[in-house]
RNA sequence: GGAGAGGUGCUCGAGUGGUUGAAGAGGUACGCCUGGAAAGCGUAUAUACGGUGUGGAAUCGUAUCGAGAGUUCGAAUCUCUUCCUCUCCGCCA
């Protein structure tokens, strides 16, 4: 969330800023300012209150001391009032910090300045692309068929043992995950990120912590008998590392990375561009996550995509980079950047990375900070993104390298396949 | 799952109702000392919010001793709830 004190100095600011994302913030920030005056002045009361409280407190302790019991009895009748008053203004501060709280969460992120005008995704700039469109043999067919004629993914055995969106991988369709999951690890560690292997269930601070809670909460599956989340994403577990965390200046940038399995209930997005492995409620992906200094986030930013960039190029896919506008930008991000592969035999760009600056939005909810050699603490930016996602990165492989004796396999997944083509 | 012990500052560790935001030690930072270093000496070393205030120097107040609620004039210290850790037993990859 935005910081309250940064709301309430550039009110005027946030509001127009937040019109490019199609927000209009101006009752929702007037609220806010006026709840913040409120508070401060309950917390002033508050504060003084206490004080005296606690200043007679003492009186009465050095009276008991000296066995003047009856000055101390007369002193103690003094607090009962003192005591309504302290608990009436804490109630009541309470009560409006929760309700700041809640304006809080409902404010978006504010949009770096470069980032474009528009409403839909059909707004969003084409930063650059690159690879070769692939000709595809007359007879081509979709992912899905192809993953049934190599018997690669059995998507029916997994409607079987769980339900639709749960494919099963089998043989070569196993090993090609499992080859794409080292590819991508390996990669972000020579790229100087520290590999994590996190949990893959969260708790609700978790949840909160990176923003899916409240807000999003029926987007992930909820164990509630422990009231255990299972992640959408490795930025769950692997940014709440750095929840309540305050670090030195020096260990910036924190990069790491993770492998997970992601779950998504994906509620109400039936119908539209399912098939396949086109949206799955588990899928496989490896994330990276930067933690920096507030003046270098935008460097991380773009040694991010451009490192996520050298990904798609070694598996040889056609790619393009959209700057997303910010009518289509989420709704914690400061500025993002799609990647997205072409995948030829469904004629289609399918999103397979999100590379985001959250600036401090994200670490103000973490409480994530860090102290410099001036002694101040402040909020750190936190960045993330995809590199990659599996299941799409597949499909295009598959699509794409199509030919009469198999699936080819890429250059710089043959090591990791151990062989050059799937048949 | 059963029985017991415990959760205090960057770390260790004292503290069982009254100037305790918290002894002591270690670590770290700065200063002194030294040709340099060690040792030694001195000083500093949490966060959030609020008030006064300045070139965002200061200074005062409030809250925080796992979390939440309660008892009390007053709680790190007592009570309850909850989370977590450790030990023993059971179960098990």
């Amino acid at each position: 969330m935005l910081t309250l004190k940064y709301i309430t100095e550039n009110s005027e600011e946030v509001i127009v800023r937040l019109k490019k994302k199609n927000f209009d913030g101006a009752t929702i920030i007037a609220q806010v300012v006026e709840r913040d005056v409120l508070r401060k002045s309950t917390q002033t009361q508050l504060d003084n209150t206490s004080s005296e409280m606690n200043k007679l407190s003492k009186e009465i302790g050095l009276l008991f001391k000296q066995g003047k019991h009856a000055e101390a009895s007369t002193a103690k009748e003094r607090t009962a009032e003192l005591k309504e008053s302290v608990k009436v203004f804490d109630e009541k501060l309470s009560a409006i910090e929760q309700k700041l709280n809640e304006l809080l969460v409902l404010i978006p992120n504010l949009p770096h300045a470069s980032v474009p005008e528009g409403k839909h995704a059909e707004d969003n700039l084409v930063e650059r692309s690159g690879g070769v469109m692939p000709t595809l043999p007359a007879d081509a067919v979709p992912h899905w068929d192809l993953a049934k004629k190599y018997d690669l993914i059995d998507f029916e055995l997994g409607v079987k043992i769980s339900g639709a969106g749960f494919p099963v991988y089998k043989g070569k369709g196993a090993r090609l995950q499992r080859a794409l999951i080292n590819f991508f690890l390996d990669s972000a560690r020579e790229a100087g990120y520290l590999e994590i292997q996190p949990p893959y269930v969260v708790n609700a601070a978790s949840g909160y912590g990176t923003g899916q809670l409240p807000d999003k909460e029926g987007q992930m599956y909820h164990c509630t008998i422990d009231d255990l989340y299972l992640i959408p994403t490795a930025e769950v577990p692997v940014t709440n590392i750095y929840r309540d965390v305050i670090l030195d200046e020096k260990e910036l940038p924190i990069k790491n990375t993770a492998y997970s399995a992601c779950f998504r209930r994906e509620a109400g997005s039936y119908g539209k561009d399912v098939r396949g492995l086109n949206r799955l409620h588990q899928f496989d992906k490896v994330e990276i996550v930067q933690i920096q200094h507030p003046d270098k986030s935008y460097e991380s930013l773009n040694e991010m995509v451009n490192y996520v960039q050298t990904l798609v190029e070694k598996l040889e896919l056609p790619w393009r980079i959209l700057r997303l506008c910010g009518g289509d930008m989420g709704f914690t991000s400061a500025m993002t950047f799609d990647f997205e592969v072409y995948s030829a035999a469904q004629q289609r760009w399918l999103e397979v990375s999100s590379v985001s600056n959250f600036e401090s939005y994200q670490a103000n909810r973490l409480k994530c900070r860090f102290k410099g050699s001036d002694k101040k603490t402040q909020l750190c930016h936190t960045l993330n993104g995809s590199a990659l996602a599996l299941p799409r990165i597949v499909a295009a492989l598959l699509e794409n390298n199509q030919t009469p004796e198999g699936i080819r396999v890429p250059k710089a997944l043959i090591p990791y396949m151990g062989m050059e083509i799937i048949d």
